[in-house]
DNA sequence: TCTTGACTTGGAGCCTGCTCCAGGGTGTAG
DNA sequence: CTACACCCTGGAGCAGGCTCCAAGTCAAGA
């Protein structure tokens, strides 16, 4: 599968996939005898992986170790364990809060809806998370 | 109250209060003869505003226009609406997206709590959001 | 009055995470 | 053999969002 074919599959621009390998984001892809990368399903799968990551907003440094611990074989295995379990708890903290600021701009819509104009001042004392 | 005491109390740093203020993320504070900061309440909850609003990801550009538009007086109010409205919407797919995120890593991480070492590849596959 | 510490502005610098070249090789259709 | 599309690398550039700093003003205690 050559790299303009899985930018494609994947949406992900071709810059970016030879950015992601270069940084170690994606384990080295097999190559062509032209030098041209060819990705296999294997190699599409980290590209899965590695979007589904980044699009909820891991870091790119942890998923960096994770894959070269990947590549270090069996004797990682709990380490990797490790970054995953903390990038969860992470991603569940940031959720929290979003989901807090969620319900308070819910409140803040509302008051522009019932409220009249003129009542300006009182609609920034909803209370934000402080 | 001075920006030092704002600092504290939001946990945000000096710097960075003066520079929202600076770019419009936070309507001008009042200042003291000494042309020192003064904050009031009423900038405290601006602040407190904006720091939630951060903190969930929104976008410093739409809470410049909506802090614009809140100078602006009643005649914006409609617009200013469209912007919570918008903001909320966005957020919300973020959330949603994290939160499918999220069982993904927890199904990972039983997985690597299940499986004994040597199923490596196989723990890639357990499916990555496309 | 002098010192010390907090405050001011404007601009430069930095970090993350891409995104965009320039310069050059590859491969397939005509 | 020529065209033309597609691939390569390495490095520069960019956007967002702060963060730091120099040079100078202000204030409150010794």
């Amino acid at each position: 599968m050559t790299i303009a074919e899985v930018s494609k599959r994947y949406e992900i621009p071709v810059d970016t996939l030879r950015y992601y390998e270069r940084i170690g984001l994606l384990p080295p892809v097999n190559r062509a005898k032209s030098g041209f990368r060819d990705y296999t399903e294997g190699d599409c799968q980290w590209v899965s992986f590695i979007k589904c990551m980044r699009a909820a907003g891991i870091q790119v440094e942890a998923l960096i170790d994770y894959v070269a611990l990947f590549q270090q074989g069996d004797s990682t295995r709990e380490a990797r364990r490790q970054i995953l379990v903390e990038q969860k708890e992470l991603l569940q903290g940031r959720v929290d809060e979003q989901l807090r600021t969620l319900e308070y701009l819910e409140r803040k819509i509302q008051s522009y809806d019932q409220w009249n104009p003129g009542a300006e001042e009182r609609l920034l004392g909803l209370r934000a998370a402080e």
